[in-house]
DNA sequence: AATGCGGGGGA
DNA sequence: TCCCCAGCATT
């Protein structure tokens, strides 16, 4: 195998970069498998620095996996606005209670065990079983594609089965048996850090010798990534009633978008409505039932909301009604429900 | 095997 | 604009 050699001194060269340029992260003065599996589902499509003030928080207000167990849904899913992804969330609180209440609070101690959980896939089973057991799982996340993409010149597409595979066996190839917590660990900071997606640091880096990207100045093009990227355009109107001190939030629940968020009534339609055509649909009339209103538009320039595979057209409807709206939530009370930054936001703006 | 799921940051 | 981020569940 010809590159036997060249696999020793990947390893090697990651392990000693980690000790010189490791973060000092809040998750790595523990090995406490609860704090090690909250920050991995924090940071799952997350930037470190991004998560970071959301594991702070979870940490702060839930120290132990039975206060997490104990909070509502409801709560859960408030702290992590804004975090988005909100399965993640959902996935959390509910595995906390399996692990409280079923497991009485110890947590699975090997990979297999720990990939049952709902939520903990592939890699944080073996980010978990790794950092907290010593057990000797290769993680594979975009920064691990990236670096093996890179010095072993890998073209093989990370997103499709073949890539998975053989990116999975090339990780576990070149895993430090010895200490593979600490590995992980490091070809990921190495990735985030040095091996970056855009402009990585090759002038400074130990691995540029053998790196077959460099010397093939192949690096912007590694790693190889099948695209999809279809992006949806809806039109959302949301209809915000309001009486002396109320107004209305109602929960999402279908299998969509934000599920368990709170938002204002909605009215999607398959353009931009005037208020001619929104008076006239039926979710409004139904509404409404007969009530008299005054109605004006908060945003005459549309607001677009942007996800990563849709875009959003908001339009907010101010209704203003004479008599009570029958179960409205009062006014102050809203900050206690978990909302999307798209009505958090609106929130804001309007002074709600 | 393919698709849906957030929001933010960098170039 | 586009791409990417310490991925997972569902179909």
């Amino acid at each position: 195998m010809k590159n036997r050699a060249n696999e020793i001194d990947f390893r090697e060269v990651v392990n000693s970069w980690y000790l010189q340029n490791k973060r000092d992260l809040p998750w790595r003065r523990s090995s406490d498998p609860y704090r090690i599996w909250l920050s991995e589902i924090i940071l799952q499509q997350t930037r470190i620095d991004q998560g970071l003030p959301y594991y702070l928080r979870f940490i702060k207000t839930f120290p132990t996996v039975f206060d997490l167990a104990e909070a509502s849904e409801q709560q859960v899913l408030k702290l992590w606005q804004g975090l988005g992804y909100y399965s993640r969330a959902r996935n959390l609180h509910y595995t906390a209670k399996e692990v409280a209440y079923e497991m009485e609070g110890i947590f699975p101690k090997s990979f297999s065990e720990l990939k049952k959980l709902k939520g903990v896939g592939e890699y944080t089973a073996s980010a978990i079983a790794s950092i907290c057991y010593g057990e000797a799982v290769a993680v594979v996340d975009g920064n691990v594609y990236r670096v093996l993409s890179r010095y072993f010149g890998v073209d093989t597409p990370i997103n499709a089965t073949e890539g998975i595979r053989y990116f999975k066996e090339l990780a576990t190839r070149v895993l430090d048996l010895e200490h593979p917590g600490d590995y992980n660990q490091a070809i990921m900071e190495f990735g985030a850090m040095q091996c970056k997606p855009q402009l990585p640091l090759c002038a400074s880096c130990g691995l540029q010798i053998s790196c077959v990207a460099f010397q093939l100045q192949r690096v912007d093009k590694l790693p190889v990534k099948l695209k999809k990227n279809k992006i949806k355009k809806r039109y959302f109107n949301y209809i915000v009633l309001l009486d002396h001190q109320h107004t209305l939030l109602q929960a999402r629940t279908k299998k969509d978008i934000w599920q368990h968020l709170y938002q204002f009534p909605l009215v999607e339609s398959n353009d931009n409505l005037s208020l001619d055509e929104l008076t006239k649909k039926e979710d409004f009339l139904d509404l409404i039932s007969g009530k008299s209103y005054d109605i004006r538009l908060f945003n005459p320039k549309v607001s677009v909301h942007k996800l990563s595979h849709q875009h959003i057209y908001t339009q907010f409807w101010i209704v203003e009604l004479k008599e009570p709206i029958p179960n409205g939530i009062h006014r102050k009370n809203i900050r206690e429900y978990p909302v999307p930054v798209l009505i958090a936001n609106f929130v804001k703006d309007f002074g709600l």
